[in-house]
DNA sequence: TAAAAATTCGGTATTTATACTGATTTTTAT
DNA sequence: ATAAAAATCAGTATAAATACCGAATTTTTA
């Protein structure tokens, strides 16, 4: 029922991009004991991934979001654009499960832990060259939680580029008063945008605004 | 020049304590290529690790700090005390450097990164075997950046169990008299432990205070 | 056991943040 | 080109946080 890669090879052929060498090897190990998979090549940043797919493009990718160079989402985009073929399946750590959503919307297929067992990971691999989609189990529970608004409201605010400006500097330990003379703006702006902040966030006070920004990734 | 072990054997007996499966066959396909090392048990758990440890003892144990039931700090103290001529070496992800400076008092003799590279992880067990200590060079810059005060003024603040507990209401968006409601104190007393906190993370005033309290992993 | 640290509470004054209403100009998106 | 969103600033009022002062009791540590 497996569809055929388009090199005409029986293999999944694989590519890694992970900068971390215990990963890489943990990974190899795992997949050398298959028959039907293929690891093609590792990489261990970005730039060195786009590089490679110019080159020979495999049939799945397990990315790491958090390569040296640049993070997942922003590479995810254009690999999607540029390769329709490639079927990609994240590759993260527990605390970055934040990024889950972001980058099924920009086109991953798969959402894998590092901590995923073996199967685990042999399974998302052929169910995703399969045309499937493969959440690990932690992942899509987690998922579930946030679609139901249970502590995260479900929904990351969206910022403005003034509103990230003045978080930033209230996170510096400083005040109104001292952001606007920073920034050249009266204070009225500096609150005006303190407010929004609260409001989007949905806090009352910046203590809750930081650690919420913090869990979001926002700062 | 290499010390003899204890039981006698001309291998360098090796645990892992890690609940990563990655990390352990990353590690294990590490180890398998050298003569003078022989991984012994791995373990996935504190509890795992304590019960084992009363049947065997290692010459050499790769800790991650951040195990699913324990964390590696709280585990250190109790095995040294123990297991004297255990050497622990602390093993971790970039983000978890606050807790060098606390393994290293508790007595690990090494501390890793799940990014270091092979020859460093081999290197690290041999010296620490023979007696030395090795911090990986990421560690040690860091300490050094810490040590000059740089941007985290080097130290860790120690928190007391009170102003944990106020830290962590102030977080969740409660102010000090909802705090002290919820508490049963005075809102004096709750400011007093505010100011305490203030004093003690050298910030004025709360986001930067739970910003930093992240940083540090208090919070 | 003695000393040190933590926890508790009080008063007072000042600074800062938050809430609300309202409005103009600039930028962005359709 | 037009509509929507963002960025700017103002006034006023209240709530909250912060900065000092000091001190008694309890707990922990040496």
């Amino acid at each position: 029922m497996r569809k055929q890669p388009d090199t005409g090879s029986a293999f999944i052929s694989v590519a890694i991009a992970d900068d971390h060498p215990l990963v890489i090897n943990g990974l190899r190990h795992v997949l050398s004991g298959q028959a039907d998979i293929a690891l093609q090549t590792t990489y261990n940043t970005g730039k060195a991934l786009m590089t490679g797919l110019e080159q020979d493009v495999p049939d799945v990718l397990l990315l790491d979001i958090m390569l040296p160079d640049i993070t997942g989402d922003e590479l995810l985009a254009g690999i999607i654009t540029m390769y329709h073929d490639l079927k990609v399946i994240a590759l993260t750590n527990q605390s970055d499960l934040y990024y889950v959503e972001t980058m099924l919307e920009r086109g991953a297929r798969g959402y894998l832990l590092k901590t995923s067992e073996e199967a685990v990971i042999l399974d998302a691999i052929r169910i995703v060259y399969g045309g499937g989609i493969y959440l690990d189990a932690n992942v899509s529970e987690r998922l579930q939680q946030v679609a139901a608004g249970n502590h995260l409201s479900g929904f990351i605010p969206i910022l403005t580029r003034r509103e990230k400006e003045v978080l930033e500097h209230i996170a510096a330990n400083h005040t109104s008063q001292e952001i606007a003379d920073i920034m050249f703006l009266s204070k009225r702006t500096v609150d005006s945008h303190r407010q929004s902040l609260l409001l989007k966030m949905q806090v009352k006070n910046v203590a809750a605004l930081v650690k919420k920004a913090i869990e979001l990734k926002l700062l």
